[in-house]
DNA sequence: CAAGAAGGTCACCAAAAGGTAACCCGGTTA
DNA sequence: TAACCGGGTTACCTTTTGGTGACCTTCTTG
């Protein structure tokens, strides 16, 4: 029998934290680029309006979770990657992933149908 | 180094069902009594509406983390408990709060603190 | 000089989530 | 009969979240 110990003080903060339509996308996308920049990104995401993009990754470095760096220049870039806490998180995600993989594989499935006409990567 | 593979589809679907106002007070319960009542559970999370107690219940049991059970008589009484597929979560659960415990310890403690002049529940 | 690229802001709108209070129903008890 | 209990619904409102399109700024290039 696995004894599982939580509160949900805890647990309420990492949801708000990964709460937020794109939040998934984008922590799928800074977990395997190492770093990218925003209007890669932008691109890369299907149908996010750039304002909501933007605020995302904005509410994802105030959380910590990514980190923003301005390289100065020609056409200012900027990078985002991700973080320390953020890679923490990895494990975790990956659980999550398997669980609704297991537990919820049409839903899965019909996320995945969804979005697949509109954005052909890998 | 933590070779973490996800991707987002399931990520985002474990996410849809983990959100929600309530949801993480409400597994929280549910993953120590083994059995709840549905004005137990409303007396013991402080400031929620009925409504909204209710609507995720509803949408939890939707999503097939707990069960519903009427048993019908005196004053008919309905009994929640955590499901199969709810159980799984747990140990993903436990390190999410882990997480937020060890990353962001602050706000874990303002969740806290917030909550504590209204519940002095354990 | 005009146009474009990158990253970003602003005003405005639409949809979703959450909250409040009143009410319903069936059965019990004062 | 009146009031109460457990569980639930409904109408209505507020807040939050996400979406659209125009606009700005700095620098570069045709």
């Amino acid at each position: 029998m696995t004894q599982t110990q939580f509160r949900y003080c805890g647990l309420n903060v990492a949801l708000k934290t990964l709460t937020g339509k794109w939040k998934p996308m984008i922590l799928f996308h800074l977990f395997r680029t190492e770093e990218i920049r925003f209007n890669e990104l932008w691109r890369i995401i299907p149908k996010v309006s750039k304002k909501v993009l933007l605020q995302q990754l904005g509410q994802m470095e105030e959380d910590g979770l990514l980190t923003r760096e301005e390289r100065k220049g020609f056409p200012p870039e900027v990078y985002y990657r991700i973080s320390e806490k953020g890679r923490a998180l990895g494990s975790v995600l990956a659980q999550l992933e398997a669980w609704a993989n297991t537990y919820a594989p049409q839903q899965v499935q019909q996320v995945f149908d969804s979005e697949k006409h509109v954005q052909p990567f890998d």
